[in-house]
DNA sequence: GATGAATGAGAATTCATTCAT
DNA sequence: GATGAATGAATTCTCATTCAT
C-alpha cells in the first residue's frame, strides 16, 4: 500500500524517461512515450514537471552533481593518486552497473546540459582532473597537461561502457574494474 | 567558372550539414537552419538529397566507411601491431584535425545510424580490432578480450577529442598523436 | 463563528473570481487562478458551481439584473425625466465606487453574455432607456432615437469609469457624479 | 492577377483575424477559426506571423498609432478647440463607418495591449486630451480636470458604436456625427 | 535547378473537469 | 465538503516535405 503515490509516480516516470533518452535520444523520446512508459496520460506529466526541457535539464544536473560528489567523497579517503584514480574508476564502473541507463544518461546524452551548469560546479571531470592535477605537481605521476591525463582516464573508462551498450563488452563493468584501472594508470604514466 | 556548380552546391550543403549537425545536434537541426547556412530556399535542398534522414545517413555512411577503409590502408603497410596501432591513430589525428566537425560528426553524432550499416560493412571499430585481435593472437600483446582492448584504445583516442571540441584541451589532436600512441599502447599492453 | 461556512467559501470564491476575471479577463483567468486565490484546491470549487462557464453567467447574470432593478427602483422615486437621470446615474457611481471590481465586470466584461439574457429581461440599458424614452414622449428632453439618448448618457458615466480602471481619473466616481449628471444631461438635450 | 500573392494572403489573414477578433474575443479565436476563414492550413499562418500574441500585437498597434496620427491631423488644420474636437469625433465616425470591426477592435478589445504600448506613444486618448487640455488653458472650455474633460467626450462617441455593434442604433456612425460633436460639446462645456 | 507558398502530421503544453479517497 | 491525482480534448506551434511557377 504505497503512502506516496506521488512521489512513486515521479519516480516512475524519470526511470522511464531516462531509459527513453537513452534509447531514442531525448529529441526522439516525445512526451507521449514517456507518457505510455508509465501509464499515464501526457497531461498528468506536467503535474510533476514544468516542461519537457526542465525535466531533461533536472535528471541531468541531478544525477551529474551527486555523481561528482560521490567520485570526490571515495577520492578523499584515499591518500595515493594511485589509489585516488583506482577508487574513482570503481565508483564509475559501479555507477554504471547499477543503472546503466542514468550513466550513459548523464555521460553521453549530455547535448547541451553542460553549458547550462552553474560556472562553479562541481562536475565528474572536476573530480578526476583534480586528483590528476595534483598528482602531477606533487610528481605521482609525469608532468603533463593535467587536461590531457583527464581526457586519458575518462576515454580508458568511458569507451568500455560505450561499448557495453552495443553489446560489443559485456555489460557489466566491475568486473573489469581492475583492468580498466590498470590500463588509465598506465595510460596517465607514460609519456 | 565553375563547371560543376550542381556538385559545388551539394559540397555546401554537406559541408554546413554537418557543421551544424555537429553544433546542434542533428534533431535540433531544421532543413530551413541548412538552407539559411547554404543560402538556398528550404525547398531547393530536395535537389540533392531525398530527405533529411537520407542526408544524415549518406554522410555517415560514406565517410564512416572510407574512414575505416583508410585506417585498414594504413594499418596495412606495417608489420607489427605496435607499428600498425600506432598509424592508425595518427590517422584519426589526421582526420580530426582536417576537418574536425566532420570526425565529431561520424563518431560522436551516430545516432542510431550505426545499426543501419549493411551487416559485414567494415567500421572504424572493426579496422581497430581486426588488428589488436591479431596482436593477441601473435602473443605481441597480452591475451586479453579483443573488444576491450579496442575500447580502451579508441577510448584514449575520441575522449581527447571530446575534449578539444569543449575546449579544454587544444584544438589540434596531430601534435598530440605521439602521446596518445604510447597511452594507448601502453593501456592494451597492461593487464 | 460563521453559521454558513459554505456560503462564506462560496462568497469569497465569487469575490476572487470578479476579481481575476476583471485583472486578467475571463478567458485568462484559470480554476487554478481563483482556487489558489481562495485558498481551496481545484476540484473543491466544481462543489460550488456546475462548471466555469456557468460561474461566470450565474456572476454577471445576478448582479446585472440585480442592477437594473436598482436603477429601476431609485428612477420610481422620482417625478421628473431630470430627476430620474440623476439618481440613475449617482447609482451607477455608487455601484462603482462600493465595488469597482464587480462594476466592471458587469459592464465591460460581459463577453458574450447578454446574448444569454431571457429575452425580456431588464438590463441598466433599458432601465436608462425607459426614462428617456418616457422624458421625449413627455417633451422634457428634445425630440430624438431614445436608443442614441441612452448611448450617450451610458458613455458619459462609463467611460470615466474606464479610465477610472486605467489610473487616468481618480478611482472613486461619487466626487465626479455631479459633474456626471450635469454631461449626461446636457448631451441628451443638445440636439 | 494578383502580383502580390503574399501581402494579399496577409491581407485577408489580418482582416479575418480583426473580424473574428471581434465577434469572438480574441482568446475565444483560434489559430484554426483564422485559417479556417481565410481558406489555408494553420501552420500557413505562420509564416505572416510569428504568433497568435504578436498578430493581436500588431494588428493592434499598428492601428492604434495609425489612427492616433489621423487624429491628430486633422484636428491640427483646424484653429479652435470646438473646430478640433468636431473634426476628430467626425474621424471616429468615419473610421468606424469604415471598418467597424476594426474600429472595435482597436477601441475595445484592447485586453492587455494597451500597456505593452511604448512610453511615449502617442494614442488617441492623448489626440482628444491634448486640444481638451489646451482649451482649457486657452479659456475656451470651463476649468476642469482635462482627462474627465476626454473621458467624456470618448464616452459619447464610444457608447454609440458599442450600441451600434449590439444594433441597439443604426450601424452607421456618420449620420449621427452632428449630433455627436453637439454632444460631445455640451459634455465638456457644462460643469 | 531554384523559389517560396503551402501542407499536414505531429509535438509540447494548457486547462476544465472528474473521481477515488 | 475537500483533496489532489489524473484525464482528455483542445490549442499553439514546428518542421519535413511538396509543388506550381
Amino acid at each position: 500500500m504505497p503512502r506516496h503515490k506521488f512521489a512513486d509516480t515521479r519516480d516512475r516516470i524519470e526511470k522511464a524517461a531516462v531509459r527513453l533518452f537513452v534509447e531514442k535520444g531525448v529529441a526522439e523520446t516525445t512526451i507521449r512515450d514517456i507518457a505510455l512508459a508509465v501509464g499515464l496520460s501526457e497531461g498528468a506529466l506536467y503535474r510533476h514537471f514544468v516542461s519537457k526541457e526542465q525535466l531533461v535539464w533536472l535528471l541531468f544536473e541531478r544525477h551529474y552533481v551527486e555523481f561528482a560528489g560521490r567520485l570526490m567523497a571515495v577520492a578523499q579517503a584515499e591518500t595515493t593518486a594511485k589509489g585516488k584514480l583506482a577508487v574513482m574508476i570503481r565508483a564509475f564502473c559501479h555507477a554504471h552497473d547499477e543503472d546503466p541507463a542514468l550513466f550513459r544518461f548523464m555521460l553521453f546524452a549530455q547535448h547541451g546540459q553542460l553549458s547550462k551548469l552553474a560556472a562553479g560546479t562541481a562536475t565528474p571531470v572536476d573530480a578526476v582532473r583534480g586528483v590528476l592535477a595534483q598528482a602531477v605537481e606533487a610528481g605521482e605521476i609525469p608532468t603533463q597537461d593535467p587536461d590531457l591525463a583527464t581526457a586519458l582516464a575518462f576515454g580508458v573508462v568511458l569507451q568500455p561502457a560505450q561499448f557495453a551498450a552495443y553489446g560489443r563488452v559485456a555489460s557489466e563493468l566491475v568486473p573489469l574494474s581492475d583492468r580498466l584501472v590498470a590500463a588509465a594508470w598506465a595510460a596517465v604514466t607514460t609519456t
